[in-house]
DNA sequence: CCGAATCCTTTAAGATACTG
DNA sequence: CAGTATCTTAAAGGATTCGG
């Protein structure tokens, strides 16, 4: 069945999708991890903010969502690899775009947020 | 000062914008209201799940940050329109293709979810 | 019809400490 | 280094009720 989800359907498979990535911290991993293998500490570091549990359970999702692969290097401190698969390196392109956009539309959004604050809210 | 944010610091302002858009009832509403504009119940009923309160705080934040315009129309029981500014419009079409990735993609990631729950996590 | 206010439950985040 | 376990605290969310 090639029919179009309703995204707007609760029991749309995509909305799980959507619960899921829509998460701050997911994204932001995603979009550290384009391009370049990142060790777990180094990902902690990086991602300003991420406890190392938030971390762990974020890249555990992804991992089982087949976005994130992980590998264990058998040094001797241990030193875990993630890095984004295909599926996830495309998905990356397309939060990326979603990133930039915030970039690019910060200043408008502060301006609105000032001009709804000074006249005290919807007109309140 | 042109100079690209770093979205991964914990003070980057786009990381602001981030954390209000990383919501799943914020993208929805988004990508509901893209070339339409639609009344409160409406919203409510078309996207499915939200309850009230969690509509109305949804819509509120977005109004304040510019991205959704609300209007009150004086009829007899008051109806409340809402509709995408143009800075909303623009973050709806970058939504839009997340949502798409989401639609495209949902057989490959319960594949992953499957494989990856079948061995038991990663190899435990 | 639109939505604010309250209450109350559930979930998730944060900090801390400990293991392979 | 890379995590898991536990505990505490904060917040998001849902149900219900009432007012404009």
């Amino acid at each position: 069945m090639a029919m179009p989800y309703d995204v707007f359907a609760a029991n749309c498979p995509t909305r799980l999708v959507l619960d899921r990535l829509a998460d701050k911290w997911a994204l932001l991993v995603l979009e550290r991890l384009r391009g370049e293998t990142v060790r777990f500490n180094r990902l902690r570091r990086d991602v300003e903010g991420v406890s190392q549990k938030v971390l762990s359970q974020t890249l555990k999702r992804l991992e089982r969502d087949g976005l994130v692969a992980r590998t264990v290097i058998p040094t001797v401190p241990v030193t875990v690899e993630y890095a984004l698969t295909p599926l996830g390196l495309n998905l990356a392109d397309t939060v990326s775009a979603f990133a930039h956009w915030a970039e690019r539309n910060i200043e408008a959004i502060l301006a609105a947020q000032a001009a709804y604050d000074g006249r005290g809210g919807a007109g309140a």
